[in-house]
DNA sequence: TCTGGGGTCCTAGGACCC
DNA sequence: TCTGGGGTCCTAGGACCC
């Protein structure tokens, strides 16, 4: 084990209120006014609109009586897409190393650059400077030592602010701010720990690892008492694909058709199905959402044997779950239906290429003869028959693989 | 305060296998 | 007759993030 320096090195890159700042950047009229950007619900807020109580996710109607002269403008996700896109181009301008969080902000990895860059700091302060000037946006920056901390100072210093922790002052940085600020405590967490009269993260640090699990469970127990105490990755992580694939679509207050609901059911299952195949992927499971008039939520799933990439595999799942969800559909009133493609693979590994009616095991061993009468043996990597009856799928290699 | 749409990760029980 | 444990997958729910 070598002694590595202490360096801070990884940057928190994040636009601040981004799709407002992107409306007001777009029409000056809005500058210097509280602007939110949404319809029913608030998406985003300026910080004009934020300093009088504005919040995202708030209503509509909550937001103009707390903020009367409040701007409402109806989002142009195309603009904010460009915008990311744009800003995301300096961010791998600056450094190889970056790991994107959302559309509006990033880690990056300077670490690598001390001999042919100038500092950390100074890296972080041309960001801004090049956000500002080529894009006409505000973004604050975080720099510390590890991701945790980069995120924790930039939210401390937003916005259009820069914050550096060195490694010798993180203690003092981090112990007297407030469990909330801390990323991962979100509002059941801080009320729990609040509950036990703990409020900064200076409190939770003299608690011992034993008690915090026993509070919080082992997962959250373990992550909260490492990051107070300064021990969390240094690393940014690049080059992860998404996980999963969702649609979701909010149906109001019913009651709704039961057609309506079917028609808003595969709408979203052809939405994520097209995603599917626009990113060469399969699925293996999938997730119906379902919530009701009184906001509690359910999920029902179903896993296929192997990925299919197919609308019809999909839909028949989802339809399937939705009748099965029936009563309590009836019972609790549905607002929002959504769908989620999730165990998702490379669509060059799992192909089922045969289906036949009546699958049985004869059945299964006659389709992979054929396939590999056609194919050649080492074609077939799986076959099994597919759940629920529907036939039996012979996957094959990649092209080029299977000879 | 009556709530949009897109995600990630963790927990926990039951089935099933060795 | 009484007695194990470990691992993985599936399903459902929940916390958290932007």
């Amino acid at each position: 084990m070598t002694d590595q320096p202490r360096r801070a090195a990884i940057l928190h890159a994040d636009l601040d209120a981004f799709y407002a700042a992107v409306e007001q950047r777009d029409d000056p009229r809005l500058r210097g006014r509280p602007v939110a950007v949404g319809g029913g619900v608030v998406l985003a807020a300026s910080y004009e609109a934020k300093w009088r109580g504005v919040q995202t996710a708030m209503g509509g109607r909550q937001a103009r009586a707390l903020c009367p002269d409040l701007v409402v403008v109806p989002p142009r996700f195309d603009a904010y897409v460009e915008a990311s896109r744009a800003v995301f181009e300096i961010f791998h301008r600056t450094t190889p190393q970056v790991q994107g969080v959302s559309i509006d902000e990033a880690f990056l990895d300077v670490a690598g650059l001390h001999r042919i860059d100038v500092a950390p700091a100074a890296i972080a302060a041309r960001l801004r400077a090049q956000v500002r000037d080529e894009v006409g946006l505000p973004i604050t920056v975080g720099v510390a030592r590890t991701p945790f901390l980069a995120k924790v100072a930039s939210r401390v210093a937003k916005p259009d602010g820069l914050m550096v922790v060195p490694p010798d002052e993180e203690d003092a940085f981090l112990h007297p701010l407030p469990v909330e600020l801390l990323w991962g405590v979100g509002d059941v967490t801080a009320g729990r720990l609040r509950g036990y009269g703990l409020t900064t993260a200076g409190d939770v640090a003299a608690l011992s690892q034993q008690v915090l699990v026993g509070l919080l469970g082992p997962a959250a127990g373990h992550h909260l008492h490492a990051v107070v105490h300064g021990r969390a990755s240094e690393h940014v992580v690049t080059g992860r694909s998404r996980g999963s694939i969702g649609a979701q679509r909010a149906l109001g207050r019913g009651p709704h058709d039961d057609a309506f609901v079917r028609a808003a059911l595969l709408g979203l299952v052809d939405r994520v199905c097209r995603r599917l195949r626009a990113a060469h992927r399969t699925t293996r499971t999938v997730t119906l959402r379902l919530r009701f008039a009184d906001y509690t939520r359910a999920t029902r799933s179903h896993s296929f044997r192997h990925g299919t990439g197919t609308g019809r595999d999909v839909a028949a799942v989802a339809l399937r779950l939705l009748d099965a969800s029936g009563p309590l559909v009836r019972e609790r009133g549905l607002t929002l239906v959504g769908v989620a493609l999730s165990g998702l693979e490379s669509d060059a590994v799992v192909q089922p290429v045969l289906e036949l009616d009546a699958p049985d095991r004869s059945g299964l061993d006659q389709a992979v003869d054929a396939v590999a009468a056609r194919f050649g043996s080492r074609a077939v990597t799986r076959a099994s028959l597919l759940s629920g009856g529907e036939g039996i799928a012979v996957p094959l290699l990649p092209d080029g693989d299977g000879t």
